[in-house]
DNA sequence: TCAAAAGTGTTCTCCCTACACCCATGG
DNA sequence: CCATGGGTGTAGGGAGAACACTTTTGA
């Protein structure tokens, strides 16, 4: 049961899958967390993962990771970096393939393997396993960094959603503040929100109007290169 | 001699680091191939790599396979995408961790290896081995992305060089067309390069400014943050 | 004297910015 | 009636885009 029966003539080294999964809960960005059961850092919070499989691309492990260990379906998913230094690993040299997913954090969280998963914000992110508090830094740059070529807010938003929503989101994002006005008339400017008829209450104050992301207007804009500027 | 003494429980894979090297002969964007003398492939051109050491990072095994097989050296080196197709390489799975590396093509090239390294025009690319005219695709959007945020374009260029090599540079990275004026005006503007004394003879009509890279100007506005826009 | 390359300035437009008022509602 | 939040318009400034003339030199 200890056998060692995959054997090469050089040294190989493990290859893991890593998601960082961001969510947005209205107010702040948040990652999600599962608490690990094993050793090592048994106890610590770690970014959903495992070991790939041998006839599956990195992609399609971080995806069968994150359904397994979540039961979470990604709106996005994006390699974003690969970690390889030697030591990162106590078992052995274990070197991960890192992806940024997002998700709409009101879907169920929970997964098979009933291990502990918990939304974090990311002002209080606690003490990480391994090298992932490398990896978050890493995978929030990312995020900041692709929001300017690519309206992947709208990922972490609901299918309808205000435009205080989306903009209290490009500002956790980006770590930055808007004009209100200004915001509203670049956004509606740019075309890719399409005014839905329906309205809601998001305070007892005043109702606010419903939009919804049009694909169909992003993919013509992109195809003709655009870019969003923030 | 064909023992195979690196045992595991499970089967890992193999890793690589591959380099896409480019450099630019004033005109065009030029990569870096060599020419394989074993198989698979053999004959074919391919990106300069090789097996990651169990006691280097991924960055420190691009570096050196850099410098084995084409004595240069990087101005600029960065990790950009992570290759796990499970049939991409024939022997057995190999996943190559590739890296985007820029260097004054003025530089001498030739390897250790002796094996038969060239310049090739990124209009002119021979058959590649393995992916790697995928990886070759991912490369050079990569790098398109990155000169919206880095004058990456710097280290592509001589010490001293004047405007129009680096519009034509910036022509070739993002395949548009400037107006010569509004471009000098931008880049001198932008206060990231500072004006020579010197000149020289590019063409035999008329003697031109040499500029050089303010290195200095560029981490100060960086710490502001700024971006420069094309 | 002509062709080719380098240097330089102006105008127009558009977008970003700063900023203020009105409306609807619940308490 | 007042506090809160949502919706909307305007004036000013700055940067990018379009565009032309002059100078230098070799042929």
């Amino acid at each position: 049961m200890d056998e060692k029966n995959y054997c090469y003539k050089y040294p190989h080294p493990a290859v893991t899958t890593d998601c960082v999964i961001f969510g947005f809960d209205g107010m702040r960005l948040n990652v999600l967390l599962i608490e690990r059961g094993i050793e090592p850092y048994k106890g610590r919070w770690a970014f959903p993962g495992g070991f790939l499989n041998m006839d599956e691309t990195a992609e399609e492990g971080a995806r069968r990771e994150l359904k397994e260990e979540t039961n979470l379906t990604a709106e996005y998913i994006e390699q974003f970096h690969t970690f390889s230094d030697p030591d990162r690993d106590p078992r052995e040299r274990i070197i991960t393939i890192a992806y940024l997913a997002l998700v709409k954090l009101q879907t169920v969280e929970g997964g098979d393997d009933a291990a502990k998963a918990q939304w974090f914000p990311l002002d209080k992110i606690p003490q990480l396993a391994f090298d992932h508090d490398l990896i978050l830094r890493k995978a929030t740059e990312h995020l900041r960094e692709r929001i300017h070529f690519q309206p992947v807010g709208f990922d972490l938003l609901p299918e309808k959603f205000t435009l205080k929503q989306l903009q209290m989101l490009y500002e956790a994002i980006l770590g930055v503040r808007f004009d209100r006005r200004n915001f509203a008339k670049k956004m509606l400017h740019s075309e890719l929100l399409t005014q839905l008829d329906e309205t809601v209450w998001p305070t007892p104050k005043r109702e606010a109007n419903l939009f919804s992301f049009n694909k169909t207007k992003y993919d013509e804009l992109k195809q003709k290169g655009f870019r969003l500027e923030f």
